[in-house]
DNA sequence: TTAATTAGTGATCGGCCGATAAACAACGGT
DNA sequence: ACCGTTGTTTATCGGCCGATCACTAATTAA
């Protein structure tokens, strides 16, 4: 093989991109690249793939920190969808109904061996934004979906969700999640309609919830294990 | 600071151990810290946790991946349990007593930092052990728990589980599987009593099951969507 | 057309990595 | 007390990494 100057000028004109198109290129190349080899790959790798050479990202971001930075950035943030709060709430509609179309939603955004392994990464190495976003499904998601399951079998609906409830939320939400992570992951054969899964799973979970919290509580475990966490 | 010759004959006498003694001392060190550092740890920062140089790694082990190839392996093979599938199987105890100690049992080996991490680096990777893992779990104890609801709610036990049911399981078991990656890995607060999470989470999975798949099947969806995988 | 500005490259630095070889220290049988 | 064996260290190799700098090429403004 010999040199290779091959893309100079190999599509007509190849307009240059403004600086900050360029930048946004840069991570989403990026961010494809990171979720494949880990944040562990080399820039000189990413460099290659992006068609560059590898002090030019430097002139883009001050360091590889930086970049994996805002690569963070637009994958936590692409997915949030400030609608869903308001699906879930809209008490006109069957719960069970909420409960599948935004799943259905959620996990069209979600669903994706790029985000997942983005995320997973960013868990396993313990960094804020991935805390914050936990934070974000716990306060935004699940404490809404309890309060609307709590109207559903009868129970007051003003009151933080307890400790137990949050939990049996995060179960469900968590069953849903792996899913994804079989599917993209993994790559392990799943259930192929989607929608089947997060059906069934749906009407499992408000059989469960109300098996467990709906109406005679008294079989169940002291109030203290109820602690609001 | 200068030379450290610490340790030399620090402890009485320190018994020489023998030959694999030593090695399986090195692997367990090993998953500690890999589970900590990911696999991109350096064999410098291990040696040095072990309190050994460099070099004497590759006396006992022929490169860094077969030494990584040995904590996979004690890893994955550790908490299997040869009696759970007896346990699961049990049919003289209430299905919900044989899930709940089950799962009590699965997660008491499965639960720690350690083994979460190893779990998720070595799935992020892909590997073989993985799949081989994702295999059994499903092969062994998803299907076994499917044939003992099916018994449960009065179908026929014979057949092998469809996908449905199947991804049902998958769903409740990766749920509480998830209880674990939320406290171990990503450090959020979590109920604490681990027993009423799977307490609730068995009985919202038998719930579910009964009213997806109990009786009458007529309001769901047609049976080619049933299939095999 | 020319000068100034911006985009991109080649060469290179120090540092850490996995791995090897050779020297050295500790033990065990006789 | 000796010597062979085994365990351990010191020194070092080539290679890849992130980062920097001086330079060239392309674009834009005059």
């Amino acid at each position: 093989m010999s040199k290779k100057p091959a893309s100079k000028r190999a599509r007509t004109k190849q307009r240059r991109l403004s600086p900050d198109e360029r930048r946004q290129e840069f991570v989403a190349k990026a961010t494809e690249f990171f979720s494949e080899e880990g944040f562990g790959g080399g820039t000189r790798a990413l460099a290659r793939r992006l068609g560059v050479t590898q002090p030019l990202l430097y002139r883009y971001f001050p360091s590889k920190d930086d970049l994996i930075k805002e690569v963070y950035r637009t994958v936590y943030l692409e997915p949030m969808d400030s609608g869903w709060e308001k699906l879930l709430a809209d008490r006109s509609r069957p719960l069970r109904d909420r409960l599948k179309e935004f799943y259905d939603a959620y996990t069209k955004v979600t669903f994706s061996r790029k985000w997942l392994r983005i995320y997973l990464y960013s868990g396993l190495k313990g960094l804020d934004i991935n805390r914050w976003y936990v934070g974000i499904v716990r306060d935004k998601i699940l404490s809404r979906i309890i309060r609307e399951c709590r109207h559903q079998v009868g129970l007051s609906a003003q009151n933080r969700p307890n400790a137990a409830e949050l939990e049996m939320a995060w179960v469900f939400h968590s069953g849903i999640f792996y899913y994804g992570v079989r599917k993209f992951i993994y790559e392990s054969p799943v259930l192929e309609s989607k929608e089947q899964m997060i059906s069934d799973a749906v009407d499992a979970f408000l059989a469960g919830f109300e098996r467990v919290f709906g109406e005679k509580e008294a079989v169940r475990a002291p109030a203290a294990k109820e602690v609001v966490i």
